[in-house]
DNA sequence: ATAATTTACTTAACGGTGTAAAGTTAAGGA
DNA sequence: TCCTTAACTTTACACCGTTAAGTAAATTAT
C-alpha cells in the first residue's frame, strides 16, 4: 500500500511541477508565447509526457484558471469582516484591482484570454472558486440593497456591472490601451479610476 | 503617365484585397486563428506576396485597428448634434456598446487583443481616428463639467473610467465571461449593464 | 529591335508550434 | 520466470510566421 501510495505522490508531485513552470511561463512570456515544449524543457521532461497529466494546453489552463480564482478569493477573505456592506462593496473593488495589478498575467489568463470557457463549466467543482467569488459580489450588493442603496436595481444585473467596471480597468492596463490619456502617469490611471468608480457610486447616494 | 497610375492602382486594389480577406477572416475565426497562408488562398497568391504589401501580420493589424477607429467614429458622429452634452455622454455610451456588440470581432482587435502597441504610435497619423474618438469623449465630459456635472472630477481621468465601464461590459461579452451570471439572457446582459451605467450616472445627479 | 533592368510574384526552406502514434524501459504481480 | 502495466521518449504530422532565392513578364534604355 506505502508503494502505490508514493507513486501517486510522485505522479501528483510532477502534476505540481508542470503546472508551477506552466504558471511561471506564463507569467514571464504570457500564455500564447508559451508552448508545451517551453514547459516540457522547465521541468527537464520530454514534451509528451505533459500529455499524460493534461488534457492539452487548453486543460492546463483551466487549472491555472481555478487556481487563479482561489487567489482573488484570498484577496476578498479579509473583506467578509467589514460589516458595512456598502463599504464592502467598495473594499471589493479596490482589493480587485490590487489583485489585478499584482498579479497582471495571471489575470489575463482567467478574464481576458480567448480560450475555451465552454471546456470550464459552471456547474462543475472546479468552478467553485469562481462562483464563491463571484456570489461574495452578488450577496454584498444585496445587502446593500436592503440597506437602502440602489433601490429598484436588479442585484446580478448591477453586480456584472460593478465587475464590468473593475474589469474595464484592468483590463485596458493590462493590454496596454492606455497609452491615449497623454497627460497621466499609466501606472496610476488605473488607481485613479477605480477610486473614481468608487466615488461615482458614493455620490449616487448623497443628496 | 497613364500606365504608371493604372499600375498603381492595381497595387493598391490588391492591398486592399489583402485587406479586405484579412478582416472577414479575423472577424470569422479570430486574430490569432487566422493565418497568412490562410489570406493568401482567400485571395488566390502565394503566402509571400503579402509581404511585398506588408511589412508582417501586425502590420496588417495596424491598418485595420485605424479602420476600426474611424468606423467607430461613424458611430459617434451622428451624436454630435446632440447639444446638451450630459445626453451626448450617454449617447456616446450607448452607442459605444452598439458598435461593440455590432462589430465584436473588430472591437476584439482594436481593443483586447494582444499586439504590440507600441508600433501604433499615437503621434503618427495612424492614431488620428483613434485620437479623435477618446477627444470627443473628453470634450463632451469637459462641457458636462462646465455645466455643473461631475464636479471637481479630472476630466481625462473621468473621460477614461467612463471608457473603462463599457469596455469592461463590452469585454466581458466578447471574451465570454457572462456565463457566470446565471439567471439572464447573456446577450441582453451587456446592454442591461450599459443602461445601468448610465443610471447610475443619472443617479449621481438628481438629489 | 534588342538588351538590360525592374516589377510582381512564386517556390522552397528554416525553425517554430500543438499533438498523436508507436516504441522503450523498468517495475510489479502471477 | 513470464506477463502486464506504468512512465516516459522518439518520431512524426500538419500547421505556423517569415526569409532567401528564383522566375517570368513588362518596361526602359540603347
Amino acid at each position: 500500500m506505502t508503494i502505490s501510495t508514493r507513486k501517486e505522490r510522485q505522479k501528483e508531485e510532477l502534476r505540481g511541477k508542470i503546472l508551477h513552470a506552466a504558471k511561471e511561463l506564463f507569467m514571464q512570456k504570457g500564455f500564447e508565447d508559451t508552448s508545451i515544449r517551453n514547459i516540457a524543457e522547465k521541468i527537464e521532461y520530454s514534451p509528451t509526457t505533459i500529455y499524460l497529466y493534461f488534457k492539452d494546453k487548453d486543460d492546463i489552463f483551466c487549472e491555472l484558471h481555478r487556481e487563479g480564482f482561489a487567489l482573488l478569493n484570498q484577496y476578498f477573505r479579509p473583506l467578509a469582516h467589514v460589516s458595512d456592506p456598502y463599504e464592502r462593496l467598495k473594499a471589493i473593488n479596490k482589493a480587485y484591482i490590487t489583485f489585478a495589478m499584482e498579479n497582471g498575467e495571471l489575470y489575463d489568463l482567467m478574464f481576458i484570454i480567448n480560450a475555451p470557457m465552454k471546456s470550464i463549466k459552471k456547474d462543475e467543482s472546479d468552478w467553485e472558486e469562481g462562483s464563491r467569488a463571484f456570489a461574495f459580489l452578488v450577496n454584498t450588493i444585496q445587502e446593500c440593497i436592503s440597506k437602502g442603496y440602489f433601490s429598484g436595481m436588479q442585484p446580478e444585473v448591477l453586480a456584472f456591472t460593478v465587475w464590468s467596471m473593475v474589469h474595464g480597468i484592468a483590463s485596458l492596463e493590462i493590454r496596454n490601451r492606455c497609452s491615449v490619456v497623454e497627460s497621466l502617469n499609466e501606472k496610476d490611471l488605473a488607481r485613479k479610476a477605480s477610486d473614481l468608480v468608487n466615488e461615482i457610486l458614493d455620490r449616487m447616494h448623497r443628496e
